[in-house]
DNA sequence: GAAACAAAGGAAAACGATTGCCGACAAGTT
DNA sequence: AACTTGTCGGCAATCGTTTTCCTTTGTTTC
């Protein structure tokens, strides 16, 4: 019952071992000249303890905790998730420790939080948020490394390593062009939303690298289910035929797939379909399983606590870095044989 | 550019502030008794360096780190997401950091990371996971309070805040008998999965305590929207009419509502339907929006921390604490005026 | 048998902050 | 003038570890 009443210190381990702390210390650490059976008579004793080094003393004497701080601008979503879990696989591999620090798009909070982490002297900053838009560096000389993931910062110095948005939407329209579509139509979010112009853009570009206009100009909305069917309505009113679709979403995607059916157009017969994100519960629910822009998040995540690790150890690597997307196809872009 | 070589530390301050270390903490902290002007002084010396006191310097004093571990048993997911940022939230209000571990499943690597906590000191450490059922206490007697939420342990000695999954389902059911339906179905996931036999078996109780009985047995299968539209066709290949259906998840309940609908039955005229988990994309992509049991997993998180931190001040509350859920109606089951 | 040397482990000084105790000085009381 | 009282700050111990320097042994060598 009951839980051991504090936690054993190494001048505990030291008393049972029957030796001094320095020994003590030098034993576990494999420092020192020592007998071996001084060892490991430290080392059984530690382990009847269960003595586990104070990592706060550790690091007073080191000058470094093997912590970083992880500051989620907005709220932690969908997309900071797996840039989150591909930083937190790269650092644990490093014996790094991460705080999580939720920012819920409060300025005031956010640099709350920026002050807790530098007194608890982490080693390192990731800062991630929910859209990839270019946002103020959350200080401009921090006595730590920050590297910003999946959202950029806004001043050139700082490290921010993103998804090559526009390699994707061009991605996506060369796939839609080598299964021999070429009346494509394209459907997206919110013209204020950095993504939706980046991945319009992209899209337009390689489109008219293949010597094709789109068939109707891009169609922003919003990023839901609900405005790609609503899309679906536009694009039928309109008089152009078109016979593929591609999507700023997996939700847009979803919409308009749906629409679509309902309309007794089929999908990848009559229109192919790209959507964009990735997103199982979409890509999957869909009616045939959609053919999405895969950005990686969890492989940015990942690269992006590289570079902080990088950063620390002395390498820093500033600028802006493109992570590239790759496509994932599936039915909805591939008519079936037979 | 660049950096600040070093953090400021409180004898940089008292140098500058041309006092003893002592009394600049004193200064600092509202301590000893010091003239005013002293303490402005210092106050503005601490400014100027843009000092901030070590935290591990500080726990190694009082003995309390203001740091709580948080580690998710499978990997983050949906359901880890709100707890997660229920209980930072309430942490952060009480000044406390958290530490995130993902366990991936692995207990190797859970262990790891319980080990690593407690050589950090973590005043506490909450568990949680992507399923209720109850697992194995992470450690018999660790010496820092452990509280699991959304899952349970496993041992009755630990404190875990669990939904309350029979209560949803009660309420679910307890709608649609309100709303006049009587010929209920029950579709959910794998009998293996302890939520799925929980809700069930809460349902049929429902049912009976209205001396009614299911149209159908509990229909058992996947969690996924492609389980719901087949389990549709099981449904009307049955010789009984049904008049609601009680999904145990929201992704059921769409594959449900969209295989109705392409079955010419009217959502919610000829079948309502009620959802489990109210996952926004779910409910809101649906047509029409979901009614659906609302788990409140940010209040189970925020409940989860609550009770961390009075068990870290000594008053501990051990056992299974079942945390309410909500019914969200919507016009899945409201039939339309006119 | 004495000097030289290596091996093993102890003593103490850091690291950065807090805090109890004590000394110095000024002001007020007989 | 000698005392008490109170105010202000400095000194040093403390927290748990690591690490540098020493001291104590025991062994080797001439």
């Amino acid at each position: 019952m009951g839980r051991p009443e504090r936690h054993a210190t190494i001048a505990d381990v030291a008393a049972l071992a029957g030796v001094s702390v320095g020994t003590a210390s030098k034993a576990l650490n494999g420092r020192g000249s020592l007998r071996e059976e001084t060892r490991t008579r430290v080392r059984e004793a530690a382990r009847q303890l269960s003595f586990q080094a104070n990592a706060g003393a550790r690091s007073l004497h080191s000058g470094r905790t093997y912590t970083v701080g992880m500051i989620t601008t907005d709220t932690i979503g969908r997309f900071s998730i797996p840039v989150l879990m591909g930083a937190e696989d790269a650092l644990g591999a490093g014996e790094m420790s991460v705080f999580l620090c939720d920012g819920r798009d409060d300025p005031i909070r956010e640099q709350y939080y920026v002050k807790t982490l530098l007194s608890r002297r982490v080693d390192g900053i990731i800062v991630t948020g929910r859209r990839t838009e270019a946002r103020m560096s959350i200080g401009p000389n921090l006595p730590v490394p920050v590297v910003y993931a999946f959202i950029s910062s806004a001043d050139p110095g700082d490290c921010s390593v993103v998804p090559d948005e526009a390699g994707g939407a061009r991605k996506a329209v060369e796939h839609l062009l080598a299964v021999g579509r070429t009346r494509i139509a394209h459907v997206t979010g919110p013209e204020h939303h950095n993504s939706a112009r980046v991945r319009a853009a992209a899209a337009l570009e390689r489109l008219a690298e293949a010597e094709l206009e789109p068939v109707a100009p891009p169609l922003f909305g919003g990023w839901s289910e609900a405005w790609g069917r609503q899309a679906v309505g536009i694009l039928l009113a309109g008089r152009a035929e078109f016979d593929a679709v591609f999507c700023g979403s997996d939700q847009i995607a979803r919409g308009v797939s749906d629409a679509l059916r309902a309309a007794g157009r089929r999908v990848p017969q009559d229109v192919a379909l790209v959507g964009f994100d990735n997103w199982d519960v979409m890509t999957e629910g869909a009616q045939p399983p959609l053919t999405s822009v895969d950005m990686d998040l969890e492989g940015l995540g990942r690269s992006a606590a590289e570079m902080l690790l990088s950063a620390i150890n002395g390498t820093a690597s500033p600028g802006r870095h493109e992570h590239p997307c790759r496509l994932v196809v599936r039915e909805s872009t591939i008519v079936p044989l037979a």
